[in-house]
RNA sequence: GUGGAUGUAGCUCAGUUGGCAGAGCACUGGGUUGUGGCCCCAGAUGCCGAGGGUUCGAGCCCCUUCAUCCACCCCA
């Protein structure tokens, strides 16, 4: 029996490499310019972390972690999200002494035990953006329209940003107990899930798909009217801030986050060609993590892109040129393989890609074998050049052959093939 | 956790009533000494997802199991 990755765990080959590169390298140079530096935390965590953080009575830790204990019996959990790890990392390295707004981005993997669909698997990677030490709302758009550039930048012009505020410990808890009393007397026409959802996390109905709870749902109070003054200034400088930048969004009183630790501002970029999966990238302000963590009383702001759902937007439509091998070098016999060989070698130390066949095999199929990895040039080199000292260098392209002396061929070939990328405008 | 669909070559998929496991693409070699793409010829490639059962005989029928995909759910 083969032994196959695990369920939801998958290889990314090649082919998806490439748009994994272009996306990473994009989401870099955006986030750069925005101010953010990248900050690597451990994949593996105290489950405590989490549980506090995300909060006990979410899907997420209630039953997708993957955790477990080491051997000293202490329970760690492979981080279902980043925020709670760079919060701990923020806490722990006290950063904010030196530069009180700290602007970070990580990337990397994310694990949750979920049964994996479209759009969805066991081990998937975000991009992520944390600020802290700003109350916002400035930093709020900021953040914002960070997220919405980057996706911009990438080509996705068919997303959706959809906004809400969750409020405050002030107000959110009249909230809270305005849509308790009101679901009260409706449990019967809820189904099963949210029947529970009612009494211990009754926010998270409004994400409930079913018709029933649709219904119950449409009629519920809104959070909109529960704001308490701050809140609504800060939500309104928020949207005025987006439209100063021209970016369009939706007010989504039902977008409600699936982590405890959100307040005020929250948003979501969706999509509607992944099915179930809408969501691309999500965040919001969670001003009383830091300090729930045990950490100071620092306000933060941030969000989450997944990259699987990036990439299966993007699909093939992306400017990635492939890049061509700048000579294929073609040696018939041993001593020309030998040289060849070296060549090769030389002229990689020289910046340009250079390929040659590890095998001894006709011309014909080193030929075949240069055109198949789209080769620009080939060299053929067999005894007759190695003893009149010159060979015939093929652009394969244009099928011209030109004569080249090997007397010095590393300088030679390096010259010509550098001129050409030069004139071609490639690097 | 609950439902539905699908598992045959590297990929996309045929496979008749149960009777020798196939095609296209891709791959390797060849088509007059050492010149690629097109064309032609040849070749290699499979525990037919796995285990059991029925049968003279199973890719095909029955049972079990695993995996993948899709949806619910959840979220990025």
């Amino acid at each position: 029996m083969e032994i196959a990755s695990i369920k939801g765990f998958r290889d990314i080959l090649p082919e998806e490499t490439r748009v994994w590169q272009w996306i990473e390298t994009t989401a870099r140079r955006v986030f750069e310019d925005f101010g953010f530096q990248e900050i690597k935390t451990p994949i593996l965590e105290k489950t405590e972390l989490f549980s506090r953080s995300i909060g006990e009575e979410t899907d997420i830790v209630s039953k997708e972690m993957y955790t477990f204990d080491d051997v000293k019996g202490r329970s760690l959990t492979l981080r279902p999200e980043a925020t709670a790890s760079v919060v701990r990392a923020y806490i722990q390295n006290r950063p904010y002494q030196t530069y009180p707004v700290q602007k970070l981005y990580s990337i990397g993997p994310m694990f949750r035990h979920e049964r994996p669909q479209r759009g969805r698997f066991r081990q998937f990677h975000q991009i992520n953006a944390e600020l802290f030490g700003d109350p916002g709302p400035k930093s709020d758009a900021d953040m914002i329209s960070m997220a919405v550039y980057l996706f911009r930048s990438i080509g996705l012009d068919d997303v959706a940003l959809n906004l809400n505020s969750l409020g405050c410990s002030d107000c959110r808890p009249r909230f809270k107990e305005a849509l308790t009393d009101y679901l009260a007397d409706k449990v019967t026409r809820l189904c099963e899930d949210c029947q529970r959802r009612a009494t211990s996390n009754p926010l998270r109905v409004f994400d409930c798909k079913v018709d029933s709870c649709k219904e119950v749902v449409s009629k519920a109070p809104s959070i909109d009217a529960f704001l308490c003054q701050a809140c609504r200034d800060h939500f309104e400088s928020v949207q005025d801030a987006l439209s100063d930048l021209e970016i369009p969004f939706v007010l989504n009183s039902r977008l409600v986050r699936g982590l405890d630790y959100y307040n005020r501002t929250t948003f979501e970029i969706q999509t509607e060609r992944l099915g179930a999966q809408n969501a691309v990238a999500g965040g919001g302000r969670y001003d009383g993590l830091v300090r729930l963590l045990g950490g100071p009383d620092h306000p933060a702001i941030g969000f989450a892109v997944g990259v699987e759902r990036v990439v299966a937007l993007i699909g093939d439509d992306h400017p990635l040129q492939d890049r061509r091998p700048d000579l294929f070098i073609a040696a018939l016999g041993k001593a020309a393989e030998r040289a060849a060989f070296k060549w090769a070698v030389d002229l990689r130390r020289n910046g340009l890609w250079v390929e040659v066949d590890y095998a001894s095999t006709g011309l014909k199929s080193q030929m075949k074998k240069a055109d198949r990895i789209g080769a620009r040039h080939v060299l053929i080199v067999g005894e007759d050049e190695l003893k009149t000292s010159r060979a015939a260098l093929r652009n394969m392209l244009t099928k011209e052959q030109a004569d080249v002396e090997l007397k010095d061929a590393v300088n030679v070939l390096k010259e010509m093939l550098k001129d050409e990328r030069e004139r071609d405008g490639r690097d």
